[in-house]
DNA sequence: TAATATAGTGTAAACGATTACATCACCATT
DNA sequence: AATGGTGATGTAATCGTTTACACTATATTA
């Protein structure tokens, strides 16, 4: 491959100068000298090595995006996001899938920090919120969907207390009373969630009728929806905290050949491709997926460009699209 | 941050001795040595930094993989399938869409190759399949999902004519007579799956009702969709090429307030979360996403291992699906 | 005219690892 | 005792850049 000392050579000049031409700052090169270096360029290809480069000046144009699953609609969302509003400043982006698992999470943050990223987005477990802070001192951080305790880091999160509660709101007002809640139980957002949801009970004197944290995963979901619908007392509405839930328990509802909204009412969060195409569609908050990452992002390049800069927390709003998922009748709500 | 001479100084021995621990390969090194070396590197913490290395030994451990959209549900299997065979080897990932644009698989090649990457995963457009040569010999590539011309170049396909000849042909085993065609416009894979299509109707001396090559979007299904829908003579099923296209044709079944199978029948590639939620759920020919993934890349790594080795096509089957959107009654069959 | 500023360029030292080669001590062989 | 082999380690070059500093030639100023 050729390098800057071969364009050097073919050009007549130092690789100083010809570092000064490629640089294409204020540096001054006289026009005559930039025109023969961009020509050597040229006649050879000569594309420069990051990685010299990397080394060099001590920092890549990567930063890292650490996720549980780029299969989860959310995150496949964000990550396209991220993506592009990296790609706009010349960055890339490394892709880590960790499972919820926290040994994977420090792992893939180990990796990141010795490949000298600029910066990682990071949507951590609850378990990894409390050894977050040894990383944090090492490497620009912006915590995306799932807050941490540390007031040290940049956060863009959901209002997801809020959001949970008018959804659940919704609900109430659709005459849903015995209201079963999915949760996913390895982020601090279902947590979250779940606190809105039961808020959004207690200030109507009702109680959830089930209240699960599960593995955010489409078994999981089918498996105990269909579990609560094997019950004595059936739910008249299931609340799910993700879309891998919200269709574990769809299909499980489907299987316990009851019918939504008439039997039961279905909610959850996340827009996806299938939400709205199901019989009926489903109601669910929307998340700001395109911001969240975006945002995200320049957070990221903010404190990467000042490490000292105090950080902030972004908090987003979910929309509330309703859909025939949780939409009965009034006979229906007369007759429960 | 500490480096390997800090930690040579603390264990009293030279660079090339901790270089040596550190390899861990067979060069001896005494065992006291040794255990010196790793308690100053563990005291120290010290992490080797792999951009350094990487200077070096004038290789990275990680690949590019290079889509068109991340958030088509196809290729956020495949890539996920793509990170945990990397992980497994210690490699990473990056990230890159390309929106079916040219220029920016052009751009994202060229990037890939400044940071050195150790191979490439590529699905390009049609269009790039002719540039393709002048790339193939920097950088180890695997082609997936889409040909190309290059014989020069490890390639991991569906057996897409054979596939869409079976989904087709079990569309005019089930009655249907009036078929119309969407195919995605920017890939090879559109052509193929064309061809397959074609053959089948050919084979039962049927010709298509439309056939259009679109962008593989939701918005295109859902509008070419709606536009067949509302010609004078209605096609009676619409076979879709990719699950975008498949959503988008839904969609517009949908509004125009047709019934699947009854008025039209629908069947598409790809499996997706929503394919077997919706009412009727899709027929489609599945693609063995997580194998394609991994099958990549193992290739590529057996490219980078040996860049000598002569070039494989790997072609995979996919799996017809049979779900309730293709299938028709006896009488509706007859009252065709 | 001498002193000084400025523009343009080159020299060489980093960055942090790996590794070819040299060195040294020790032991076995003749 | 001389020779050679071997195991363990160190020295220093190298990967391809960037950049502090030095240098030269020319322009500016007093």
């Amino acid at each position: 491959m050729t390098n800057i000392k071969d364009v050097a050579k073919a050009a007549g000049v130092s690789t100083a100068t010809v570092s000064r031409v490629l640089a294409n700052t204020d540096v001054r090169v006289r026009p005559e000298t930039r025109e023969r270096v961009l020509k050597a360029i040229s006649d050879l290809g000569y594309r420069p090595n990051l990685v010299a480069r990397s080394l060099r000046v001590q920092k890549t144009a990567k930063i890292g995006l650490v996720v549980s699953d780029i299969r989860n609609p959310f995150f496949t969302a964000v990550s396209r996001a991220v993506e592009d509003a990296a790609y706009e400043e010349g960055y890339s982006v490394l892709m880590c899938n960790t499972d919820e698992n926290p040994d994977k999470e420090a792992l893939y943050l180990n990796v990141l920090h010795d490949e000298n990223v600029a910066g990682v987005i990071f949507s951590p477990t609850h378990q990894f919120s409390e050894r977050l802070n040894a990383y944090i001192s090492n490497i620009p951080f912006v915590i995306i969907d799932r807050a941490v305790k540390s007031r040290n880091v940049d956060m863009v999160l959901l209002d997801n207390g809020p959001a949970a509660y008018d959804l659940t709101i919704h609900l109430i007002e659709n005459g849903c009373r015995k209201i079963a809640g999915l949760f996913g139980n390895a982020s601090t957002t279902g947590q979250e969630r779940n606190r809105g949801f039961n808020k959004a009970l207690k200030d109507n004197q009702l109680s959830p009728l089930a209240t699960h944290f599960i593995p955010p995963r489409i078994l999981q979901g089918y498996e105990t929806a269909l579990a609560l619908l094997a019950q004595n007392e059936k739910p008249d509405a299931i609340f799910t905290s993700n879309s891998m839930l919200t269709a574990g328990a769809l299909q499980a509802i489907r299987d316990a050949k009851l019918s939504v909204p008439e039997d039961i009412a279905l909610v959850g969060f996340d827009e996806t491709t299938w939400g709205a195409l199901v019989e009926p569609p489903i109601t669910v908050i929307a998340q700001p997926t395109e911001e969240i990452g975006r945002t995200a992002t320049e957070l990221l390049f903010q404190r990467i460009a000042d490490p000292t800069r105090s950080p902030k927390t972004v908090i987003l709003n979910g929309e509330l699209h309703i859909r025939g998922s949780s939409i009965r009748q009034r006979e229906q709500i007369h007759a429960n």
